[in-house]
DNA sequence: TATGAAAACAAGGGCTC
DNA sequence: GAGCCCTTGTTTTCATA
């Protein structure tokens, strides 16, 4: 799983974040190399885990999607029982997008993208009828600053 | 740019949200159509920038991003100033993957990907020496619970 | 006449030497 | 690093409702 990543692979990976409808040609030129070391190194990042696929990116307004939520939850409740729950009601429902488990005061973060604040708040009963929740803010996004599949790639490792 | 979406332009774009890689010809035999239509359909979607663009999805702590970070930030100031610093920092660093500008007492989210802990240090003293924060929380995510690209495909519109 | 099936063409990925 | 093959994206043509 573990392979080192040299100032080439590292190229090639911000040419494929940045757009993978690039050709192999295109990349090998862009990185200097030429087409098959390319292309061996991309089969090998994909084999080793680093490179996951391909998806394609589509504007949220466009489908409809005109609300984000920010969900900040604490619990009180920690036991396998309700963890089961939360874990199944965040993971099956498509409108949460992002779903973390945080150190500090609030326990969990959540994204959520619905077509409009109505949409959020059956959202939100759904959620709190199945899972009990101590204390809930949620947050709505007025504007999107910024955001990025493209992960920074870190010089050396 | 608003073109009407039916039930074959969904299942098109939830295809390609799975996987960008999937052939025109599989794509088609799974919605139940033929090439040509599936092909006119996927272009008039992207010309109206309901399709943004293909990516590549990498696995972060492959390449070495072992901390994921939210920063949940108040600030008393609001001139024009302040904010273009700000934007300006935001969207030119690479770590941040996410910014949003909230409602609520919170004024800014931002979900910020680096190395370790050590590497965000770094990150919010930069952040901090070039645009005045009235207060901020870094909270440290423990464990992503769930992270999609793929948005929700509406029933209808 | 508009829509889809199907064939033709061209480009690019995948593989070998 | 050069080149081949074959899949697949793209375009055109043809048939059909």
């Amino acid at each position: 799983m573990n392979i080192r990543l040299d100032a080439i692979d590292r190229n090639i990976l911000a040419e494929l974040q940045a757009d993978a409808s690039t050709s192999l040609d295109e990349i090998a030129r862009r990185v200097g190399a030429s087409k098959t070391p390319v292309w061996n190194r991309i089969r090998k990042m994909r084999e080793a885990g680093i490179i996951k696929g391909q998806t394609t990116l589509l504007d949220p307004e466009a489908l409809g999607l005109e609300a984000c939520f920010f969900v900040l939850i604490r619990t009180s409740e920690h036991d396998a029982g309700w963890l089961d729950r939360f874990l199944n009601a965040v993971k099956s429902r498509a409108e949460v997008m992002e779903a973390h488990r945080l150190a500090g005061d609030i326990d969990y973060i959540l994204k959520v993208r619905v077509a409009s604040a109505r949409a959020y708040d059956d959202f939100y009963r759904a959620l709190i009828s199945e899972v009990s929740i101590y204390n809930v803010t949620s947050t709505l996004s007025m504007e999107e600053i910024k955001n990025t599949t493209a992960l920074p790639i870190l010089e050396a490792e």
